[in-house]
DNA sequence: AGTACATTGTGAGAAGGTTCACAACTTAGT
DNA sequence: ACTAAGTTGTGAACCTTCTCACAATGTACT
């Protein structure tokens, strides 16, 4: 069964997919076969209606009466966000972040596997970190083009960030997460997120007010 | 002059302006002194309407024909986001995130320090981890409560994720940085933002496809 | 002084997103 | 067979957010 994607989804609807597949990996480790909406939604803090309303974009996924089955749902999100396959994702600098990046364990299974770690810094070329041997930047275009590389993650310094960009861009980078704490400018059809946590942390200040 | 805080301001517009007052922060260090909605936009990817009316939330921070002071502009974000003081934070889990954030410089003059590294693994306690000695749990309640501190980001895997995020309520905290890929359930008055890459390769990897 | 151009702040309207509420269906128990 | 309780999918209503468009103002130059 071919699966539906009607007319116009909305980003935003997008964007809570990976967190409903979160979810559900978790409930599915903790032995469960079925959910409901009610529960994923008070997971997750999220109504009801909200998640059945987005997942009703891609057809019927669950059951009246009874709810969703968590594998099933599982299958059909991972269809929809094509992390069916698994990614090979360049990482762009081997300082501290890059090198945390490396080590984490959490992007198998999910749909990702970090392929490469490239650095400027002559000395850090050639040393391993991890389980790579760094790449130098002179290689990147090259690696990029021949592996078909469609997704990055930058870990550079801020004042290179945009350079970096403009290589990945060049090589047919699609996907960029970013961690330098700068907005990049790319190309329509690149895509860029962000990852600063100090971003985060003053979206909460503002809200730690006394009065 | 008091600050002005209309009514009620929508939670997105708060989002964004870190994002301001980053790019701002970036344009004063290019030695720049006046700027527009329309360059701020333009390096943004926002529109220079939204960014006029987000600001016009807090009162008129520009004039009329010549732009926006950057210098002033940066000093009134700071304070609408109460990051002219420098908030103490508490890092819970010193695995290689937690080492990474501990060797992040980019807090600093972004109101925030890094004051605390806790694991739970005795073998890791009491050794160095950049600047910090890491602390037992057994202590986390204590330090906690006697600096008053608001503000933690857990670094822990995510079965564990949970109960230290109770912890830190328990014990006060009302911001919490969440890196371990799991939501996590706190009382009302308690903020949790989330960072999790593999959130946002999966929401792009959605649109990398060919049809 | 006057003109041309640039820019903000904002009301009004358009667009987008969320919640409500309920018909349709499922399950379990009597 | 029937009832009670639970759940999905969805149109409609509601609410939120964004964009448009322009008056008001400022700057630079002649």
């Amino acid at each position: 069964m071919p699966l539906k994607l009607s007319n116009r989804i909305p980003d935003i609807v997008i964007g809570r997919l990976p967190l409903y597949l979160r979810a559900l990996t978790r409930l599915k480790q903790e032995g469960r076969d079925v959910t409901s909406s009610h529960e994923l939604g008070k997971r997750l803090g999220i109504s009801s209606a909200q998640i059945r309303k987005d997942l009703s974009h891609f057809g019927g996924f669950g059951k009246q009466g009874t709810g969703y089955q968590i594998e099933f749902l599982i299958d059909k999100l991972r269809e929809v966000l094509q992390v069916k396959i698994e990614w090979n994702v360049a990482v762009i600098g081997a300082g501290n972040l890059g090198e945390a990046i490396s080590h984490y364990r959490g992007f198998t299974d999910r749909g990702f596997r970090i392929s490469w770690l490239f650095d400027a810094d002559d000395s850090k070329v050639g040393t391993k970190v991890g389980d790579f041997i760094v790449k130098p930047m002179s290689e990147l275009a090259e690696i990029l083009e021949e592996n078909n590389v469609q997704m990055a993650m930058v870990a550079v310094p801020a004042e290179y960030a945009q350079d970096v960009a403009d290589i990945l861009v060049e090589q047919g980078v699609k996907a960029i997460l970013n961690y330098a704490p700068i907005s990049i400018n790319v190309p329509e059809g690149v895509m860029v997120q962000y990852i600063d946590p100090v971003v985060h942390l003053q979206h909460m200040t503002f809200y730690l007010r006394e009065d």
